[in-house]
DNA sequence: CTTGACAGGTGTACATCGTACACCTAGGCT
DNA sequence: AGCCTAGGTGTACGATGTACACCTGTCAAG
């Protein structure tokens, strides 16, 4: 007689890791009921044993990475513990591409998600921030506490025309929006692929936004008028 | 004989214009190619004829409202003049709820979106900032270019639950969290409905982010090492 | 040992969405 | 007069989220 191999019986940890791999594997847009039913062997509606709707799905899918943050607990205080934290967040973020377009159109909060925020909140705390300049810092530091810069300008979508188009597109670039081309010429000549050094920019911006609130919190700010 | 009143042939910014009414009226998920047909007292295949696609849709959307940023060209130059076309911008975000998640979900780059970030970008330039320096200010500035800060604190959804609920949930907040939960009651003693003053967030970070560069810019900072 | 509740997987069905494709029709050109 | 074409129509398809009724194997209580 034929012995099926008796499945073990899902449960949220097994769907949430599935559909992570899934997203990993093809992108936010894959992640259907559908699909992540499928890579799981079962039938879509199943999945709704373990999870409220889609939008708990994802919401787990986002626990689940903030979760697998290695953050070290036992690291210096203050802005470097905000620096580690913050490092660790975006290690995750760049590991996960679908995981930025996740948390943006993210609508609830999960435990999870306000315990990472509480944790860089401690952090400054901790360091003798007042709570308004800490507020502050949150507000300024945005969704830079999840691992990423949210820039205006975006990854061109790799559209290569042909060379001679190229040229007269670099043309018009250059006459109708000057200013733009004479960043991006700059940063070509400091990166040969042209693309901006994303990650220099990320520490860049978080070591600029950490100083400023160093340099009010040693100047004896405490809270606004 | 019956004299049908013969309606006049759509255009693009008709079809764009329907489709805006409709996103401030009842927000971006309403915006479906079925409803702003409808709108329109037409079928949907015929907005086809006006728009590439719902993506294309989407992104004159966007660029109908930023063309009708009200900035004072003859402004100041410098960061006055970038503090001018972000606050426009932001009277504009503010008007058009919809306008976050339409830009944070955009894929494609429309020419009207490229010239809003020249301007920008061009205002730093003219003010003697070095291209890189520029360049990491845009960076710097991220979506704040388009009028928002991407806040680490959403706005909770409006779960008001009973108050002896509200108050266990509040006890247990201020043990999990406590960091989170020092920051909210501090604000409420600053605003009596305990929300934040998005608002004076967005201009505190703005001019903590300029302040930050025109010291950069003061002490000769040019480029990256 | 029986029974019955219940956790968990199944199947069908529906509304909504974007959009491909073929079609019709009214104006304006040659 | 004849035709081209811009622009509106109609039908149809596949995908998606999910409501609802159903089945089934496990285990504890009688």
């Amino acid at each position: 007689m034929v012995v099926e191999t008796k499945r073990a019986p899902l449960d949220r940890a097994r769907v949430l890791a599935a559909a992570v791999a899934l997203a990993d594997r093809s992108g936010l847009d894959a992640v259907s009921m559908r699909a992540v039913a499928a890579e799981l062997g079962v039938v879509p509606m199943a999945l709704y044993k373990h999870v409220d709707d889609k939008d708990d799905l994802v919401g787990g899918m986002i626990d689940t990475v903030i979760e697998g943050y290695d953050v070290p607990d036992a690291a210096p205080a203050g802005a470097d513990q905000v620096r580690a934290r913050i490092r660790a967040a975006r290690t995750e973020l760049l590991r996960h591409p679908w995981l930025r377009p996740a948390i943006e159109t993210r609508s609830r909060r999960t435990p999870t998600v306000i315990a990472h925020m509480d944790a860089v909140a401690g952090a400054f705390l901790a360091d003798g921030y007042s709570v308004d300049l800490t507020h502050h810092a949150m507000h300024a530091l945005g969704h830079r506490i999840w691992g990423f810069s949210p820039e205006a300008f975006e990854e061109p979508p790799a559209t290569p025309p042909s060379p001679a188009e190229q040229e007269a597109i670099m043309r018009m670039m250059a006459t109708r929006y000057p200013s733009v081309t004479a960043i991006a010429i700059d940063a070509a000549t400091r990166n040969a692929s042209g693309a901006c050094d994303d990650d220099a920019e990320f520490d860049f911006t978080l070591d600029l936004l950490l100083d400023a609130f160093a340099r009010l919190r040693a100047a004896g700010w405490v809270s606004r008028a």
